[in-house]
DNA sequence: ATTTATTATGAGTAAATGCTCGCTTTATGT
DNA sequence: ACATAAAGCGAGCATTTACTCATAATAAAT
């Protein structure tokens, strides 16, 4: 309840090959902790527990409960960030059409955000992160739609008059479909692999119908 | 701290016309109070004394806090319906073009999503809402993308194998992204204009092009 | 073998927060 | 004027939670 401290660093850096796997244990405990119950109830001391350290152990490598979040969330930042990196590099090689490489897209981020759904959404939503973090965030997304630009500029068939906005819109559009979709699948109304296929026929049709400018 | 009532109901129903202004200024204390604070640390003693009564009479009224964020979040559906349907009446009206409805639309939903956008934000994905709420929510989805279907039915350029599913997403999309936009202003990546812009672009391209099922 | 650095422990602290309950004040009806 | 119901009050309880610190155990260095 109380946040005494305001540095994110850890406090002391593993330095023992024992040390390091406590720390890796911690956030392994953290995540699963988050999951089940959400931020404010994810308590340090559960966490503590459930990574069969002791409550001091904990504090000695991360400053504060924030300060474990954010751990957590860069790392799925990088692990995102890899993905889409592979995803680019696959594309290229296997010379794959539009249509195959957007579907691959949604499907990764998809799969992505499937993958641990509680948990980005606690990150990302409940979490209340320092402004520095959500900065680091929208850098992110913006790299992002710079690589997905620089994948779309080898398609033709790809007509934008400002491809930089356009990938922007298209990264954001992805991020919170999939977030969302993932967050509270709508099975029932209309299945996934629907609801993927929908997000792509929209996507192509941005991308290739020449809309005029309104 | 504790959540000890699990009941969402006021435990009295406001009857003379003092207690009924009381429990909108409790209301609409917690709204300033949840923008300035979040939901966390948006305490019941801190909405009890900005709107100028004791911690008492707000338990009179509200048998949780949760019942608070619940009641705000209701009030929110109900005004996105009304506003929803005054779009769809105003455009049978005016006999406005598929481009005019969706900039409409796609405007009016930023809007008002920007009116509060912290409040949004708080109550949709910081607060930790009980199922049944949630299922409301997915219920006002689903009657939002029928109304939508029922105005885009009039346009012949629109073509969609599926208007239901197409409506979703189209509802779903608007909705992440004027939220999404609300929260964080990319204004400095990209104008609120041109984004709002490029969002009809798509929307348009995606219901009007027929690309083909895949 | 001994010193020193590193790592681990967990009972305890201080602060915060949701909410109760006994009591007082104000309005309504007769 | 009086009785009754409705509304308002706020000190304080019970609980939770992030975090500290004095101490102990373990590994590395000499």
């Amino acid at each position: 309840m109380t946040a005494r401290k305001q540095c994110l660093d850890p406090r002391k850096q593993p330095i023992q090959t024992r040390s390091k796997a406590t720390v890796d244990v911690i956030l392994l405990a953290a995540t699963q902790v988050f999951e089940a119950h959400g931020y404010a109830a994810g308590t340090t001391n559960r966490i503590a527990s459930r990574a069969g350290v002791s409550i001091g152990t904990l504090y000695q490598y991360f400053p504060s409960k924030e300060a474990i979040a954010v751990a957590l969330l860069e790392r799925h930042l990088v692990d995102t960030g890899h993905r889409l990196h592979e995803w680019v590099g696959h594309m290229v090689v296997e010379q794959h059409g539009l249509c195959e490489a957007l579907r691959d897209y949604v499907a990764g981020m998809l799969e992505m955000h499937t993958r641990q759904p509680r948990l980005q959404h606690i990150l990302l939503e409940e979490t209340p992160l320092p402004e520095r973090v959500h900065q680091a965030l929208l850098e992110a997304e913006q790299h992002a739609a710079q690589t997905v630009a620089g994948l779309l500029r080898l398609y033709p068939e790809v007509r934008s008059s400002c491809l930089e906005h356009t990938c922007f819109v298209i990264v954001q559009t992805v991020e919170s479909l999939t977030h969302r979709y993932a967050a509270h699948p709508d099975d029932q109304f209309i299945p996934r692999t629907i609801f993927a296929d929908e997000v792509v026929k929209m996507l192509i049709a941005y991308l290739t119908c020449n809309i005029p400018s309104i």
